[in-house]
DNA sequence: GAACAGCCTGACGCAACGTCAGGGTCAAGC
DNA sequence: GCTTGACCCTGACGTTGCGTCAGGCTGTTC
């Protein structure tokens, strides 16, 4: 098959070829005398594999060095692409939810608060995240663990899980808003929580892996978006009570 | 608030919010004496819907011209926002569909077809190009008629639309394979029922109209890409049809 | 009053293509 | 065998939506 052909039943554009070809991503595996580009069936197979990654939101770099991972088979690209597309799935139905909860509120002549309206897009944990903990931490062994224990739960599981942290995160909002210093008693307590929080539901979390965590919170800027939506200032608080912690178990 | 509350409560960047100023797509309400911004309760509003017209896929200048549209009401933005939430979650439930197909297949060692691989990024109509018909056509007569029947359309109507008119598709990719000229008796038949389709479904389409849905068919990549996808040549093909169909009607 | 986080305005960089420009190629029809 | 029109090639520049410094002011805290 030629270029046109191919980008009709794939649904793109020619000119979208011939980039995957220039950066490599996807080169056609033959050429005809004139210089036409060829591509054979498995090249359509690798042509979906890339739009489906593309669709999910990965960068094309990245794409390409996980169809050129050799140790990645075609079932373990398909478990993957399939969790992702389902927790895409649960992210929609949570902003559904609360466009239709906006519609309810505003049918009844009230407005919600600005947290309440922003929740849905902190609710985050996106694919994009995941496929960089994968690359940053898919060696490790607290990763293995921790995909072997998810891989086994269940919806209800999770949401165990989810009530769970929300509880811990409330407990550190609360001493916050006390005025009780990040690394008092109180906060240092909720700290370990958190870490045999995250060692019943993940992995095996050391005190030392979690000052790691603590030093996380206030480094990328994803997690600390994600406390100070809870509270302003939670972010620096969780992170210093969690490394207070771990100092005092040390 | 200033940039960085607002930034760590809708999980953007500050630099994000820096750039939505200069392209004036949302300008904070105020500035402090020393030029800091201040985002008003009201900004924050806006900032959410961009947020969201964002994630569903719209270019940043057609937010802006939606979100200052003075005839849109806040309801109608969130209507809006709900449907193309919804054809989002349906068209995810349909990739992982797909991907549970494949699985399957593989599982009993087959293997797909190239077509059934991607007829999943086929079934289009994305969110994208709703708004974009909306722009084109969304003060025409029959838009807003298409609007007000579509509208009262259940899940049910649906897909008996959906099955009228995959059989007139594949009336006329048999009638391609056949040999059949698009100009003759049985094509141009094919296609008064595809018009005839349209007027019962959507809006009263003349022969006239029909002939510039036909023109586009074949200009418009993306519905070039469709009708290429159920068969090779099947755009031009009616393409023609519809056109010719047009002339003997007239 | 010194340190340090936070804000400002440029200005350059980058990914993933879109969009010509200029020029060969192929199939069909005369 | 020649034209015509659709299709292909390779540059090369343009665009969107920010990321990422650089260089400099501001505001709070000890």
């Amino acid at each position: 098959m030629n270029v046109g052909q191919v980008a009709a039943l794939a649904g793109v554009t020619v000119r979208t070829l011939h980039h995957y070809d220039r950066i490599g991503l996807l080169s056609p595996s033959g050429r005809t005398a004139t210089g036409y580009r060829q591509y054979s069936p498995s090249d359509l197979d690798r042509l979906h594999q890339v739009l489906l990654y593309r669709e999910l939101g990965f960068p094309l770099e990245e794409v390409a060095t996980l169809l050129d991972d050799p140790a990645a088979d075609p079932e373990a690209h398909l478990r993957r692409q399939h969790r992702l597309l389902r927790d895409r799935l649960d992210r929609t139905s949570a902003m559904v939810a609360a466009v239709e909860k906006e519609m309810e509120a505003r049918s009844m002549g009230m407005s919600l608060t600005p947290e309440e309206r922003f929740e849905v897009f902190g609710d985050w944990l996106p694919e994009e995240y995941a496929a960089e903990a994968e690359e940053k931490w898919g060696d490790t062994a607290a990763w293995a663990q921790s995909q072997q224990r998810t891989r086994a739960m269940t919806k209800d599981d999770w949401l165990r899980v989810k009530a769970e942290s929300d509880a811990v995160e409330r407990r550190f909002a609360e001493a916050l808003h006390a005025g009780v210093p990040a690394d008092s008693e109180r906060a240092m307590d909720a700290a370990e929580e958190h870490r045999q929080q995250i060692s019943r539901n993940f992995y095996d979390c050391s005190p030392e892996m979690h000052a790691g965590l603590g030093r996380m919170y206030v480094e990328d800027e994803r997690f600390t978006a994600y406390y100070e939506r809870i509270a302003p200032g939670l972010a620096q608080y969780v992170s210093t009570a969690v490394q207070a912690n771990a100092a005092r178990q040390g």
